[in-house]
DNA sequence: TTTAATTTTCAATAATTTTTGAAAATTCAA
DNA sequence: TTGAATTTTCAAAAATTATTGAAAATTAAA
């Protein structure tokens, strides 16, 4: 394969694969060809390889700065902006789990404490089926927070050595 | 907080979560119902209930036990189909799990595997980007796929038990 | 069988999300 | 300052996704 349909290919399945992870798709190509530009690219640039409008460029641009997965680069001398994107996919994925622990996981597990205090007698059969429920996600999710804050504080290299010595 | 709001809440929010995670809003509602509902429940009783159609009820069921997240109980007797839900939470994560691995990182790895293979010299800068950067994603994505199985063949206390260990 | 209950399908419609593009705002070199 | 280059905004349009509801298919009791 080419090196231009190869990159087409990784650009169109990157986005398309964001889509299932809360990443819109013009978003998830566009951090695809950051990822795999050797140099930094200019809003023009991104318009012109992904042609879309500047309006779409520029929001999501703005957004993948928002998420921690781009930032804007100064080029001595020159007038537009230029971004890039963090390459070390380590810390992309660190990145996406800190944000979407912060948008999704969070405000889950204060529902959750919310809900469980509900009212009512609970040897009835609908109230009990309830607290039981939101207590086992409670305590999973609790868990699930505690592990992500630990990886996101981790280096590659340790998460990887520990998990392959526990998972065998 | 009375019963009733807090289902409602439940249910609500449960959705609002799930389509965060791929699933479609009124698909996470029906789980919700199904989860805090002590009783297996008909298509009828999910219609009133979530005060949707006919049609949406029968597809967004049928889709929840193509994930294994619920399933038809017969009730001797009746003529009508009754539905239930997983309830243990931790068979459902691992059930999400396991389809989504299937379903969006499995395609994802094969593709890298190709678009690795790419033409060109790797001396050649915009070459060795995108060989490097695939490898990376390649090479953490392996790594999440082993342990992504390792976990789903996981009992709930030894996953956290280990994780308790290990994330100090 | 026949028939009434129940489930499934799917074209049409509605709702939601994304994208466009032109105007407004901002920035910076001269 | 001024004004051209650049970035940002946002209402309108397009595209996508979800929902409806009525007709068709299936099921099982009589």
């Amino acid at each position: 394969m080419k090196l231009t349909e190869a990159k087409q290919q990784f650009i169109s399945s990157w986005g398309a694969f964001g889509t299932h992870w809360g990443i819109n798709r013009t978003m998830a190509q566009i951090h695809a060809l950051l990822l795999i530009s050797p140099e930094p690219a200019t809003q023009d640039d991104v318009m012109e390889e992904l042609d879309i409008s500047r309006g779409n460029t520029n929001m999501n641009i703005r957004e993948l700065i928002n998420w921690g997965l781009i930032e804007r680069v100064l080029i001595p001398g020159e007038r537009k902006e230029y971004f890039t994107a963090e390459k070390d996919i380590w810390k992309v994925v660190k990145q996406i789990v800190k944000e979407r622990k912060k948008r999704e996981l969070e405000p889950m597990l204060q529902l959750l404490d919310k809900l469980e205090a509900v009212e009512g007698d609970r040897r009835e059969k609908n109230v009990k089926t309830f607290v039981d429920t939101i207590s086992s996600i409670k305590k999973l999710g609790k868990q699930a927070d505690k592990t992500l804050d630990t990886m996101i504080k981790a280096e590659e290299s340790w998460f990887i050595n520990s998990l392959m010595k526990i998972f065998k």
